[in-house]
DNA sequence: ACCATATAATTAACATGTTAAGTTTCGAAG
DNA sequence: CTTCGAAACTTAACATGTTAATTATATGGT
């Protein structure tokens, strides 16, 4: 791989097109979905992560930051920040942890319950226009393949990051 | 929506799970995939956004900033920045338009290209782990519905984001 | 030429992504 | 009880995401 062909011009074809390219073809498909997502969060007047934050707190009630974090798929320093905002918007409280008092256990407040229950539906809306455009079928297909996407990476060269430690969980 | 069944839980279970909601599935397999990317991107000493721009460069050579932004999926603003960065380090270099004062041409450096052709490699063999663990069949099968699904939602709530304007566009 | 409007790019302002460093508290070893 | 390493968060610092506002230049119409 160090001598090719002629020169000038390396494995120039060898670079994966935006099609071919993972990073790039999981990004465009996101921000294609998102763009259907986006203009509801901001009618709430929260944010994409503040969603995914409250949502969590909603289905799995009061919890400790550091599950929350990895339930909401952010990172510990972005959760932090978020905590203290919507800490001081009254969608969440915190108070210390019961045996231990260096966590401090989140959960929803009665606003943050209520605006859940008021957008919820949207958002499953939302979903289904995506689902009925894309087709029902094809919606599940990709779901099932990017789950199987992640467990197939998941013994890969750097497992330590959005889900730090975890030895050997079994889904829950 | 204001009244509905019994009381107190709501929708609860018509919330998706993390591997039945789009944004969340693709946020997860971007960044199991990203895992195995990122490393490789910090060792050449620049980013992943750096990396899409110098990439585009390469392969499409000197072109104005607002393409050069829908080429890599960058957002105006972000690509301002980097560009200003890129600038710095001598990766690339920039011109005034030609017949168009306003707009800034952008081309690769010497330094640039080389810059390529040595991380280019390391990049599609990561790729090739990547489609090897999950199976090429499944990545190809993937990445077909990642292209079809962002075609689906193309006409969708709010077409003007990264692609800024374009009225009916033949794929160029 | 003059002006209103649109366009290319940048700047501003705030939120998050990302890695590293710092704080406080636990827990186990001595 | 004291000490030391690990754990739970938080802060720090810098890059990018995201929307809105600015600046400079083009263009079309009068």
């Amino acid at each position: 791989m160090t001598d090719r062909k002629p020169v000038a011009d390396f494995p120039r074809s060898r670079l994966k097109d935006d099609t071919r390219s993972l990073p790039i073809a999981l990004l465009r498909a996101r921000e294609a979905v998102m763009a259907y997502f986006r203009p509801h969060h901001r009618k709430g007047g929260i944010t994409e992560q503040q969603w995914r934050v409250i949502r969590v707190l909603y289905l799995e009630g009061e919890m400790e930051t550091s599950r929350l974090a990895e339930r909401a798929w952010l990172l510990a320093p972005s959760l932090s920040r978020i905590l203290k905002d919507l800490e001081a918007t009254k969608y969440i409280k915190r108070r210390p942890g019961e045996s231990d008092s260096r966590q401090s256990l989140v959960s929803l407040s009665p606003k943050g319950t209520a605006m859940v229950t008021r957008v919820a539906p949207f958002l499953d809306g939302i979903h289904q226009d995506i689902a009925r455009r894309f087709g029902p079928g094809r919606t599940e297909q990709l779901l099932a393949l990017l789950d199987q996407l992640e467990s197939a990476l998941a013994s890969g060269p750097d497992t330590r990051r959005v889900v730090q430690k975890e030895g050997g969980r079994t889904r829950k």
